[in-house]
DNA sequence: CCCGAAAAGTGGCATATGCCACTAATTTAG
DNA sequence: CTAAATTAGTGGCATATGCCACTTTTCGGG
């Protein structure tokens, strides 16, 4: 097996990307742990706060993530009224979101706790390499991948065929 | 609210790693499809592979992962037959993991078609920065992040006091 | 040799994510 | 305007991950 051929110690982009998640992924959840949000909570509630009563799919777009699996991130928020969703004035098929009072307040107070590990983290890799790093991310997470071979055959046909 | 309290358009580098996250791991997972494993699965099989019958433990360190979600995510990977465990000899607490002959079989078919990815990646971001990317999530990810507040005051009282 | 502390896993519970099959509401052909 | 195609979500099923409470083994003193 030639060089180019296996992931030498983790030559996975994928590997290596989910690894570091982790890693990360703790570290934030730790210091928002008083708070009662994960990571991934405390990122989603400051995303539907920082735009205008969302739709869904609108928040799935923003964040790469599926729409269902925001649908079944948003539960517990709900459940735990820091959010509450209503229909669109005009489409009813969509649905938008808004967070409540208490989710405005709870967001505020995981807010402080995550400017504490905000800036453990910029301390230790600098915050210009930590801008880059995420410049870095945010570029890979918009490229525009896709299976060139078989899989996508039917993309292809829709594409070149009339 | 000031520059530096606010996550700007996505300034969390917690954030921004599981957006790409999760951009990539739609893209391996498309291409991996074929072969019926995930990227995480592919990824676990050949950390399997590359290590001389580990133990669990050290599987979990090795991927910065919690070592009951590694026996989680063994799990299916077992009940396919593509992996087995057996006890330690010298140790009974340790459980080691291998693959099985089947197990390497998926893991080669795998290989072939991860190398179209990750070599359709690399040709979008170009190898060296891919190689750059690579080396800085690795970085974060072996940083050793602590909350410096109450959480760990425990940790800091073992170290401080005898 | 016995006991309490430490180490390695397991199982349960909860969140995170995805895909697929469906349903409801719109939009677009004809 | 009406039927086909498209769009936005939902619910079910499966994997990915973590934390916590235990159980089983070891290990380090007395």
């Amino acid at each position: 097996m030639n060089e180019a051929q296996k992931p030498g110690f983790s030559r996975c982009n994928n590997a290596t990307l989910r690894r570091a998640a982790r890693s990360l992924g703790r570290f934030y959840d730790d210091a928002l742990a008083p708070s009662g949000l994960k990571g991934t909570q405390f990122g989603l509630l400051f995303q539907i706060q920082i735009s205008d009563e969302p739709a869904m799919g609108a928040i799935a777009e923003a964040l790469i993530m599926d729409l269902s699996a925001l649908g079944h991130t948003l539960k517990p928020l709900i459940r735990d009224g820091y959010v509450e969703t209503f229909a669109d004035k005009d489409d009813r098929r969509v649905k938008r979101v808004r967070l409540t009072s208490q989710g405005q307040a709870k967001l505020d107070e995981a807010l402080k706790l995550w400017n504490v590990a905000q800036q453990q983290f910029e301390e230790k890799v600098g915050a210009e390499q930590a801008a880059k790093l995420r410049a870095a991310l945010d570029a890979v997470a918009d490229l525009d991948l896709a299976m060139p071979t078989a899989a996508l055959r039917t993309e292809e046909a829709a594409d070149q065929a009339p």
